[in-house]
DNA sequence: ATCGGCTCGCGCAA
DNA sequence: TGCGCGAAGCCGAT
């Protein structure tokens, strides 16, 4: 692995360990940014300090996202031991805290590397984090698969971004090199550090300056643990039905994993050589779901990575900016209130099943995720007061939001990385998503009855 | 049940 | 410069 963008300063100047602050991928293994601290470590005979940190100033801190990465902590803190790694976990339970862990941890490190992730608060800090720490900074792309620098550009849609991600993949799609570190971590963990255990995670949550309103979600867990057993689960039940089920949310066919990519409890890097290992055993034609784990996937981080903003409307392509303004003033028949959204509260059977289930779980079917997003475009008053509506629902409840696909899928349904369809009210010529359809094409009943049931 | 048109623009072949 | 075709469709004609 090259030792390569010093954001600040050089390496080579003193400090008693690397540091790798796990920003947004959250595991010991297949870590290419871990990786790269490892070898940094070695090279300059150095121990590594892995640093994970948990924020209540974030804005839309709950007990649902705080109870999924306090999950995944202990065997984080497990595994980076065996590795001989020193681990430190800080949760900051009070909104005034300062981020002083990070800049004392730094202070005494002779590099910072962290992940490269281009949405949210990871890119905030990301920009913000090297002008106040006096230590080379690395941030590593420990996401993508092919990583974002190798395409370089915005690629205007799947079709162009495709035939660059198979070109590369070759080079890309291998194991990372397991982690050895030639010199053991000895010292004495820093005194700020949380402990976390399985039996202290509510107590923790409870005790946090965070909003308490938004339960934790009935259906994933957090944790590396609980991410292999769900892809476990998916290879053994649901990859040869993929294909012909992934467009049938009843059929619960996809692979359920993408909480555990956005906190990084697994990686889409090892999740493809599993499936590809897999599907040549089992002979089962794997490519659907290494199109949407990988060139849909990585898409969604060149947009979020190369376009001029990841979540605004003036990130679209032109013919879908000037179709909008076109359609800014259509009279809109049905109008919900952020209220009416929220409590799934609409007319629309569908609709409000799909809201129960980012409620109750914190995702929603892929399929169903669109038409979710388009029929809030149908009944809002204006364009960004859609889009608003959507970031705000996804932020608050999605355990897989604030993620560059989620910012993705949302864009999508303005006409991002599609085409133009034929011109109607509201929508102009971005396309239109119909109930009918939805009947026509999914059993809609049986997935609102199986949304009932779940209550 | 199936099919074509709708409508724009990228990237490639020529 | 022309041409094919695209992230998940709709609608009306047959």
């Amino acid at each position: 692995m090259r030792i390569e963008r010093s954001l600040s300063g050089n390496p080579g100047s003193t400090g008693e360990y690397v540091l790798y602050w796990a920003l947004a991928n959250r595991r010991i293994e297949s870590n290419r940014a871990l990786a790269f601290a490892a070898e940094l470590a070695n090279q300059r005979g150095l121990p590594l300090l892995i640093y994970e940190a948990l924020t209540c100033s974030h804005p839309c801190a709950n007990d649902r996202f705080h109870t999924f990465i306090l999950e995944g902590v202990p065997e984080n803190q497990r595994r980076a031991e065996a590795l001989g790694a020193g681990y430190v976990f800080y949760l900051r339970k009070s909104r005034r805290d300062e981020d002083e862990v990070l800049y004392k941890l730094a202070s005494k490190a002779m590099a910072v590397v962290t992940d490269e992730y281009p949405a949210y608060i990871p890119r905030e800090y990301n920009a913000s984090v090297p002008a106040k720490i006096g230590v080379p900074y690395y941030p590593v792309d420990a996401s993508c698969i092919v990583p974002m620098d190798a395409i370089g550009k915005q690629e205007y849609g799947a079709h162009t971004i495709r035939p660059k991600i198979h070109r590369l993949l070759d080079d890309h799609l291998k194991p990372v090199p397991r982690v050895r570190l030639k010199t053991k971590f000895t010292a004495r963990r820093p005194a700020l550090h949380t402990s976390v255990t399985p039996d202290n995670i509510a107590k923790l949550v409870a005790a946090s300056e965070i909003d308490h309103s938004v339960p934790p979600s009935k259906e994933f867990a957090g944790g590396r643990r609980e991410a292999e057993r769900r892809l476990r689960f998916f290879l053994k039940e649901n990859l040869r039905r993929y294909a012909k089920f992934s467009r049938e949310p009843s059929e619960r066919a996809t692979s359920q994993l993408s909480p555990y990519l956005h906190f990084g409890h697994i990686s889409a890097l090892e999740i493809a050589l599993a499936v590809r290992e897999y599907a040549t055993e089992h002979k089962i034609i794997a490519d659907e779901f290494l199109e949407e784990l990988i060139v849909r996937r990585e898409l969604a981080f060149n947009f979020a990575r190369y376009g001029p903003k990841p979540d605004s409307l003036d990130a679209l392509p032109e013919w879908a900016r000037k179709t909008l303004a076109k359609h800014a003033r259509d009279e809109r028949p049905v109008v919900y209130s952020r209220e009416q959204f929220e409590t799934a509260s609409t007319y629309d059977p569908l609709w409000n099943a799909t809201q129960k289930e980012l409620l109750r779980n914190g995702v929603i079917h892929g399929y169903y995720r669109m038409y979710w997003g388009k029929k809030i475009i149908e009944w809002s008053r204006t364009h960004q007061d859609a889009l608003d509506t959507m970031i705000y629902l996804h932020d608050r409840y999605a355990i897989d939001g604030r993620d560059p696909n989620t910012y993705t899928n949302i864009l999508w349904c303005f006409g991002l990385h599609d085409r133009p369809w034929t011109e109607r009210p509201i929508f102009g010529m971005i396309r239109y998503m119909s109930l009918d359809g939805m009947r026509r094409k999914t059993d809609v009943d049986a997935y609102i009855a199986a949304q009932e049931d779940a209550r």
